[in-house]
DNA sequence: TAGGCCATCTGGTCCT
DNA sequence: AGGACCAGATGGCCTA
């Protein structure tokens, strides 16, 4: 019967690892003993033998004096064909209460295993909550999260270090630096930068940035995110209009005078980074390169300006109407930005300095 | 259909 | 010995 199980094309590869490694042990009593656990492994090498690692089967730790006593499967001896008589430790015969044994640790392995891997996703997606562009329906492959984390931390220590205010092309720039054409849009669109003018940035070094009189929040960016459709970037342009959409968490807050945005394209606000870049903005001195920083200058100064004033309009230290996006001014919840509320204090007096 | 991303299973290795 | 960690294999889902 288990030769016909292992035989089906219809099974699964494990059935039929499961059968053939069963198969040999077929005519072995019940009645070992529970040393007989310690070679679980051994034989589970077995069962695989043939398909996965055949360098592994003469590296069991079977004791020598058990070699003597074992005598040598017929199975191996099949699988084996031409090659040497083996050396190695030789497989314990399989007892149906070892079977259930196996299977039973194997089954706590795996999901012992799920648990990992579900811990590991959860700290990814803490992770994706503090870097650019966080959103709960569109999510940065892990790939990108860390790669974006990377560069995050990068251009945050190289701000610390430089104590300047950092050049926002060259900021972006940064952030995005390895990072997949989809994420390197997204990124720029949350920062409020036309990726092909920052891409062509890359290019031609000319720092050149949208003025906060350009039109760059509405500029059709050029690729279309592969995994954004459908949510929270159908296009750049959609990064755009999330950059400048009033989140509703800030609406409740602030009020709302934005326009109708559809709230179900974004439903988290950004991260940090923004609200980053608006530590640097309580500089408002005249530098040369004020036009390449206005958002910097203008997510914070707006946010001040709609806290101190308490009405929802958001303006740019020169008082245009800036649209900004309240997400880029507070992280994705309640609780995490009262948690680095602190933080950014420490850099706005950092800079202050 | 190919390619990217992901979840899961699995066996090996290392550590406590 | 058992658990954690890792990497390979596999299959599903989605998109271009």
């Amino acid at each position: 019967m288990l030769t016909r199980l292992f035989s089906e094309p219809s099974l699964i590869p494990e059935v039929q690892k499961f059968a053939s490694w069963a198969e040999d042990c077929d005519d072995d009593d019940d009645d070992m003993s529970d040393k007989d656990e310690e070679e679980e492994k051994s034989l589970q090498d077995g069962k695989t033998e043939g398909s996965l690692s055949e360098s592994k089967e003469d590296g069991d730790m079977m004791g020598e004096e058990e070699e003597e006593e074992e005598e040598e499967e017929e199975g191996t001896e099949e699988l084996d064909g031409e090659r040497p008589k083996k050396r190695g430790p030789k497989k314990r015969k399989m007892t149906k209460a070892r079977i259930e044994r196996s299977k039973v640790r194997r089954q706590k392995a795996n999901a012992r295993e799920r648990n990992r891997m579900h811990d590991l996703n959860s700290a990814l997606d803490n992770l994706r909550k503090v870097v650019p562009c966080y959103s709960k329906t569109q999510k940065l492959s892990k790939i990108e999260t860390l790669r974006l984390a990377k560069n995050y931390i990068w251009a945050l220590s190289e701000i610390l270090r430089s104590g300047k205010r950092p050049d926002l092309v060259a900021y972006v720039q940064t952030l995005c630096k390895g990072l997949s054409q989809p994420t390197t849009n997204l990124v720029a669109g949350c920062l409020q930068l036309n990726s092909r003018n920052f891409l062509t940035e890359q290019g031609q070094e000319s720092g050149r940035y949208h003025g906060p009189n350009s039109s760059f929040a509405m500029h059709p960016y050029p690729y279309q995110c592969p995994r954004l459709s459908g949510s929270q970037c159908q296009s750049s342009t959609m990064a755009s209009s999330h950059a400048l959409r009033t989140h509703g968490y800030y609406d409740s807050i602030y009020g709302n005078t934005s326009p109708d945005y559809n709230s179900s394209e974004y439903d988290a606000p950004l991260s940090p980074p923004l609200c980053i870049n608006g530590n640097f903005s309580l500089k408002q001195d005249s530098s040369p390169d004020q036009d390449k920083n206005y958002h910097y200058s203008m997510h914070y100064s707006a946010l001040q300006a709609s806290r101190s004033s308490g009405h929802g309009l958001l303006f740019s230290s020169s008082g245009m109407r800036s649209g900004v996006h309240s997400e880029n001014l507070l992280p994705y919840d309640m609780h995490v930005h009262h948690d680095r509320a602190p933080m950014y204090e420490e850099l706005n007096a950092f800079f202050h300095n």
